[in-house]
DNA sequence: TTAGCTGCAAAAGGTTTGCAAATTA
DNA sequence: TAATTTGCAAACCTTTTGCAGCTAA
C-alpha cells in the first residue's frame, strides 16, 4: 500500500529532524508513483500539476535531503540530467547509447562482479550508482 | 614511440576528409602524451601552452571529431566533466564516490558479465563509457 | 517563537552553437 | 579557390546558492 510507505518515509524525514512540508510530501508522492528513475524535471511536472509554486531547486534541495536519509538515490544514465529512485525500488541500469532504452537488471547478476572487485581491488561496488552503457538488442547491428 | 603514433591518427583524420591542423596535431599530441583519462579543460591547458589562443570550444569540437573517427572516447566518472582518452588506452574505470580515486581493470575482469548480460538481455556492454562508482579500499569504513 | 523550508533570481559548471574570418588542400 | 576549421561570444542545460520571507513544530 503506498500511502503507508509514503508516511513512513515521512516518518524517516521527522525523524532525522526534519519538517513535514506540501513540497516534500509531494515530492516523495511523484516517487511513489514513478515506479523507478525519474529526472528532476519530470518529477517537478509531476509535482507542480497539484502544487504550481514548488519550484525547481526546492525539488532539488528536497531530493538531496532524502538522499542523505537514504530513501533516494540517483544515477547518471547518459548524458542528459540525473534520474532519481526510492532506494526500495533499486535495480541495476542498462543503458543504450544509441536508442536510450534502459533496461533493468536484479542485484544478483551484478554480485559475482562485485564480489571479485572486492577481492581483487578492495573496492566495494555501488552499481546503482551509475549506469552501465552499451547497445541495446535491436541496436546492436 | 609516439611520434609515429601521432601521424598515425593523424593520417586516419586525413583519410577520414579532415584537415590537419595546429589544433588537431596538438590535441592529438596532448591526448598522447596524458596516459590516460583527461579532462578538457586539462587538455586545454596542455594545448594552450604550446598554443594560447586555441580555444575550448576547439577543442571540443576536436574531440567529438576524433570521437566520431573511433580514436577517442569518453567516460563520465563522477559528477564532474567527462574524461576523454585514446581507443588504444582503454580500461575500465571504478571511481571511488568518496574520495575521487579512480581504479583502473582490465577487460578481462569485466568479462563474465558482459557475455551475462549478453545472453540474458542481449545487450553488448560497452563497459569504458561510463565508470562504476563504489568506495576504494580506503574508504570503506 | 524560532529553526527550518521555500521561492525567487542569479550564478555556476560543463558543453554546444552561430557566424564571420582564417586556413587547409 | 572552395570547403573546412577556427575564434569568439553567446546560448544552453542542469544544478547550486544567497537571501529574505514564510511556516511547521
Amino acid at each position: 500500500m503506498v500511502g503507508s510507505r509514503l508516511e513512513e518515509i515521512l516518518d524517516q524525514l521527522r525523524s532525522g529532524g526534519g519538517r513535514i512540508t506540501t513540497a516534500r510530501r509531494a515530492v516523495v508522492s511523484a516517487l511513489l508513483e514513478a515506479h523507478g528513475h525519474v529526472n528532476a524535471e519530470d518529477l517537478a511536472a509531476t509535482v507542480q500539476a497539484l502544487h504550481p509554486d514548488v519550484h525547481q531547486s526546492t525539488i532539488y534541495r528536497i531530493l538531496d535531503d532524502l538522499e542523505r536519509l537514504g530513501v533516494v538515490d540517483h544515477a547518471h544514465l547518459g548524458h542528459g540530467p540525473a534520474v532519481y529512485h526510492l532506494t526500495d525500488q533499486e535495480h541495476h541500469h542498462l543503458v543504450c547509447e544509441r536508442c536510450g532504452a534502459v533496461v533493468e537488471v536484479p542485484d544478483q547478476t551484478l554480485a559475482p562482479l562485485s564480489r571479485r572487485l572486492k577481492d581483487e581491488y578492495g573496492f566495494s561496488l555501488r552499481p546503482r550508482h551509475f549506469a552501465m552503457a552499451g547497445l541495446c538488442r535491436s541496436c546492436r547491428a
